[in-house]
DNA sequence: TTAATGTTGACAAAATTAGTAGGGTATAAT
DNA sequence: ATTATACCCTACTAATTTTGTCAACATTAA
C-alpha cells in the first residue's frame, strides 16, 4: 500500500463533492457516515484542501463542503499531492548529495517511476472518474438483467 | 517519498552487485560503506532477497553475495517487490469491501496508477539500469572535456 | 435562541520504519 | 589448529508517521 489513507480517503471524500456538484454543499457528518472515516479526520484532509484552493466551505447549519472549481479542472494529482506531498521516490533528484555514480544509476530508475505516476495521475479529472464511474453502474446493470432473464 | 528506505537501499545494493557481476561475491562491509548504510539494516535487506532467490552468499573470509541470476533476469519490480512488499494504491481490489457505488470509482484510478507503476519497474532490469548508468558517465566525461577546452 | 455546522489546536494510540545488539556458524588464509 | 573474515539469525528499540480523538470555539439557518 503506497497510498496511505490520507490520499484514499480524500479522493473519495472529493469524488463525493463531485457527485453533487452544482447541487449546494455536502456535510462531512454525510460523507464520514457514507464511506465509514472519521469525522475529524476528514476534516483534516479537508483543511488542506481548502487552504490549497479546490474545496470551500458553508459555515453554518446546511453547510458544508462543495468544490471550488469545476470537477473537469481538478486532478487526482492535485488532490494527491496536497495530502500526500510530493510523489517523490527518491531525495537524490538533488545533484550535489549524487556525488558517486553508482548512484545515480537507480536515480534515473526513480525518475521514471515519479514520471510515469505523475502522468497518470495529472491526467485524470473528477469529471474524468465521473464517466468511468456511470460506466462501471451501466455494466453491473446489463449483468444483473441477464441474471434475471437466466 | 513513495519508496521507503528498504526499496531504495535495496536496489542500490543490488545494483552494485550488478556492476561486480562475474567478478565473485562482494562483502557487506564493501557495501554499506560505499553507501553509507548499516551494516546490519543491509543484512536483513539481502536476507529476504536471498529467500526469494534472487542472490547468493558465500561465508567465510573473502565471501560475500553475489547475483544469483543475471543482470537481465532480474528486475527493477522483483526487488522493490521483495522489500517493500506489493505496490498496491488500494485495499479496495476485493469486490466485497467495495458494495458502495461510489467507492468503485475510486478503485479505478487506484488500479490505473498500480499498472502503471508496476509496467515501469517490471520491464527494468539491473542490466538495463547499468546501460544508463555508462550513458550517464559517458556524458559527464564529454562534459567534462568541454569545460577543459574552453 | 438554538441546533447544526465548520475551525482550530493539542493530544495520543498504533503501526511502521530504520535501525542496534549480540550471539551464532562457516571458511579461507596463516 | 588458529584466527580473522564474513554471513546467519533473533530479538530489541528509538524515532517517526499514520490515524485518528477531544474539546473549546465561531458562524449561521431556521
Amino acid at each position: 500500500m503506497i497510498l496511505s489513507t490520507k490520499g484514499r480517503y480524500g479522493l473519495k471524500a472529493v469524488f463525493e463533492l463531485s457527485l453533487n456538484y452544482g447541487e449546494g454543499p455536502v456535510s462531512l457528518k454525510k460523507i464520514s457516515e457514507k464511506y465509514d472515516i472519521s469525522e475529524n479526520y476528514l476534516e483534516q484532509l479537508f483543511s488542506k484542501l481548502k487552504k490549497n484552493g479546490y474545496i470551500e466551505t458553508v459555515r453554518g447549519a446546511q453547510g458544508g463542503y462543495l468544490l471550488a472549481k469545476e470537477p473537469k479542472e481538478i486532478t487526482v494529482g492535485m488532490i494527491l499531492r496536497t495530502l500526500e506531498g510530493e510523489i517523490t521516490t527518491s531525495e537524490c533528484l538533488n545533484r550535489e548529495v549524487c556525488v558517486r555514480e553508482s548512484i545515480c544509476a537507480t536515480r534515473g530508475i526513480f525518475e521514471k517511476i515519479e514520471n510515469s505516476i505523475s502522468n497518470v495521475i495529472d491526467n485524470i479529472t473528477l469529471a474524468d472518474m465521473y464517466e468511468e464511474h456511470k460506466n462501471i453502474i451501466a455494466e453491473e446493470k446489463i449483468k444483473n438483467e441477464q441474471k434475471n432473464l437466466s
